[in-house]
DNA sequence: CTCTGCTATAACGTATACATTAAATTTCAC
DNA sequence: GTGAAATTTAATGTATACGTTATAGCAGAG
């Protein structure tokens, strides 16, 4: 089924699909950082009027993906090296909090199945060497974590500024050496999480946040990617 | 001054101010919870058409204030003991980290200046029995520290899920017992920041924002208030 | 009296119109 | 040639128009 014929039938709002898809091109660098795009070229650009698209803007850039300029249109906003820690600061006390309460919850093996599972495809995609694979199971590792500790508030604050790093974590995929001690890291949470040990579990993560954070950002530094 | 002026000539937008009073309506228990008003009624309400109460009304929904349902207008979302909780937790990871942070930076005594003197002002309304007045020092506070601890996405996080309660705190201020420990916390918590000492002043804040989770969600469930 | 289906109303989603104003361009004086 | 002022352009902010569709009210059958 095409997704505009599931738009439909859902009754989908043009302002969704016009937020999903100035989205997806931001994230996938169809629109790289820094670009600039006036609000009736992207409403021409994905067929709609003006409303729709300044709707959707708003949200963009509450979620802090884009800043309206008023008479410069859209502008997608780069991640500099303080950015990246920033993000990894929130994140580093957001999800280390999810896993403490998750494993407090003491959750059974099968509820945990779907990130046992994400853990077993990061492993086998890093065997084979496929970065991409790599990189949307740990993206779905990290979803499901939120997902499964029940703050929806903290879930949705982690998952937005994780967002605004992805085009970031996308370039420094494959100038970063192979995430080995990540995997260690997501193999070792799940555990305490089964266990019930809800300090152990936060102390994994927020200590795989922190090395993931002083990663990055020396990356970006050394390599001089001020604005990603 | 009046504000319609200033407005006036700061240039500030139709859906700025439409934001705002709207805002100040649902925080100021103008608009309860619950409450639903349509589109239309706000627009008139507000001598404003109904462009830029849509507008606005996709950022109250981005902070969690109100809920837009499509034919029944928007609704001002209630606190429940839940929300409570979770907003609780929210803030505790992030506000500790915020004090560790700023400690670490070991800030000057003149940096800390308005913090200090918002304890002060705490201290003073408290041995005079003035609740409003307490509670606008101690939000302002919260507000202080994470300002200075710099990282403005933890910051504005923090915010959102504050102004979520602002209303639930108001109305549990009077049936409380008095903010005496509150008050010796944020004491101590300037000292911690003061000796430079980070994991203290992270530990102060997470503990003086449990305390308040506990108590805050006990006295709703004991006063039977599920939607504030 | 109750339930079903029709009709009418009205709220919304989206498009468009229009006035405002910032930016760009041109003109003109020097 | 250069700089300032005036003019033009165009992007926006806001209002309004319009078609769609959910909801309520009403009628009629059972």
């Amino acid at each position: 089924m095409t997704a505009a014929l599931q738009d439909k039938l859902q009754r989908v709002s043009l302002v969704d699909r016009t937020y999903r898809e100035i989205k997806r091109r931001i994230m996938g660098n169809v629109y790289p950082p820094n670009l600039r795009v006036l609000e009736q070229d992207l409403a021409h650009q994905l067929g709609v009027s003006r409303t729709p698209v300044r709707e959707a803007l708003i949200r963009l850039q509450n979620e802090g993906l884009v800043e309206v300029q008023p008479r410069r249109g859209m502008r997608v906003i780069p991640i500099s090296p303080d950015d990246m820690r920033d993000v990894y600061e929130v994140l580093m006390c957001l999800e280390s909090r999810a896993a403490e309460r998750l494993a407090e919850r003491r959750p059974s093996k099968t509820e945990l199945r779907p990130l046992i599972g994400a853990v077993e495809d990061m492993e086998r995609a890093l065997e084979s060497g496929d970065l991409d694979s790599w990189a949307e199971s740990d993206e779905r590792f990290h979803r499901l974590l939120l997902e499964l500790a029940g703050n929806s508030r903290l879930a949705a604050m982690a998952l937005t500024v994780f967002d605004q790093v992805h085009r970031a974590r996308m370039v420094t995929l494959r100038i970063r050496p192979l995430p080995r001690q990540s995997n260690r890291d997501h193999r070792a949470l799940v555990e305490a999480i089964l266990e019930g040990d809800g300090r152990k579990a936060a102390e994994i993560h927020r200590a795989h946040r922190h090395r993931a954070m002083l990663l990055l950002t020396e990356l970006l530094k050394r390599y001089n990617l001020s604005e990603l």
